[in-house]
DNA sequence: CGTGCACTTGACAGCTGTCAATGCCGGTGG
DNA sequence: CCACCGGCATTGACAGCTGTCAAGTGCACG
């Protein structure tokens, strides 16, 4: 049994709420998948949500083949498929990195929850307006950047948020993405891609041994790569107001 | 006084809320701008979001200059500064692009209509994934299309959205956009968007006209550009459950 | 030991950025 | 009214970044 990495929940909600372990009640079984396995194919739109309990899952976007993106890299803590909760047939495909555990949770729970528990509606609003602002820093990073600089870019955001689940982490981790994946996520070729990284790696600001990467000199790397540290309110003033479980029930 | 463009809150409210009425008794005194004034600029976060009620305006993220990156660009009713929400400092500049009204709504008033409409919240969650929808396409065309795609799909998607606002407008519109800020919001300079505009109108699929642009080809520019046409979900199932101001006062 | 997948490297073409000059046009001051 | 000015659009030349094609290497796995 998984501990549930509710912190992403918990940062808006603030601690004094039971709302995250409401949110954790709702999950349904546990369910696991394999690297390269499709969870949920674009086209498809179950009415549910899906809570990412361990491993890495990518988000791709299928447009006109080849020409395929991948938008979004999850990690533990993450809700994955709220973004296709507005569309008819979902825009995106749900791609297993490594091995995944994840959970689902069927939209009318959601709905109920959205009652019960104002702060907690707040909440995931804010959680999918903090998607958007990573987004608009990603689509950033991609549209003024050389390849160079994404790769930076990608490396550190992804130390940044593997640090916020175990602020006790060395600035090290295994990174489960082919460099074609890679290139994926930032637009650019496989090829291109793996002369970018080694073109990284001699500056000296990160450095690898296979598929483990480490961020050598991590304020030399966000000054190269232009990434900026978004600070994310905790719970704001406006959001003190809202009922929460913690003061209904 | 303007008609109010309550037609993205009232998507997915659907038709018999009253609750799109009941965010626009909320709006603060109309405000004017004229082009290339400053809404907001990033890093003041005032606790407020903005209607946008007629006008066009552009959304950047300043990343270190001068490599700043248009995310969006704003039409008539549309909500504007919500990403901020969850930031102490905002990511992003509001920019005038051509003569613009808005109203702003403090986050505290936004948060009593929370609590009062579950419903109104879930419609603004909704209204936040459809963002995250349109910016997942745009990364998608920036990240794996060249140059004169990206016009093309630019192009394209504005006059969706405009086609959206008002169903009987003809296929040509007015671009308040230089072609610096083309450029800006495609990822390409503005040499090679004078270029690539170029290229594109000698398709046929698209004429112009000074900043008179019409899309002469639709099916043709769709496919041409790769944008998908996402087809939004009205009221979902699971929403409907959902208490409204219609059905509670 | 063969096979398949991922990574690496080279050569070359094509797309895009940079630098620079020109033309156009509306607004301003003389 | 006209000269001047600044912002914007257009065009050319050239360099540099990135994509494509292709081949070779290394490693895990059966």
């Amino acid at each position: 049994m998984h501990n549930l990495p509710l912190h992403r929940l918990k940062h808006f909600l603030g601690l004094e709420s039971r709302d995250a372990e409401a949110f954790a009640a709702l999950l349904g079984e546990q369910r696991h998948f394999d690297r390269h396995d499709i969870i949920r194919r674009a086209g498809h739109t179950p009415p549910e949500i899906y809570f990412l309990i361990d491993g890495w899952v990518a988000s791709r976007v299928e447009s006109q083949q080849p020409r395929s993106q991948i938008v979004k890299v999850h990690l533990p803590g993450d809700i994955m498929g709220d973004s296709s909760l507005a569309l008819d047939h979902s825009a995106e495909t749900l791609l297993a990195l490594n091995s995944v555990t994840l959970a689902a949770v069927p939209a009318g729970a959601l709905a109920e929850l959205f009652v019960r528990s104002p702060r907690f509606a707040a909440s995931l609003f804010l959680i999918a307006q903090q998607e958007r602002v990573w987004l608009m820093d990603r689509l950033t990073s991609v549209g003024r950047t050389s390849a160079v600089h994404r790769i930076g870019g990608l490396l550190l955001s992804l130390h940044d948020r593997l640090q916020a689940i175990d602020p006790s982490r060395p600035p090290s981790y295994e990174l489960p993405l082919s460099q074609h994946e890679i290139g994926n996520v930032l637009g650019i070729t496989q090829v291109h891609a793996n002369r970018s990284i080694i073109r990284l790696e001699e500056t000296g600001l990160i450095a690898r041994n296979g598929r483990l990467v480490t961020i050598v000199d991590i304020p030399g790397l966000r000054k190269f790569s232009g990434v900026p540290q978004r600070e994310f309110s905790g719970t704001p003033e406006w959001m003190r107001m809202l009922r929460s479980l913690s003061s209904s029930g």
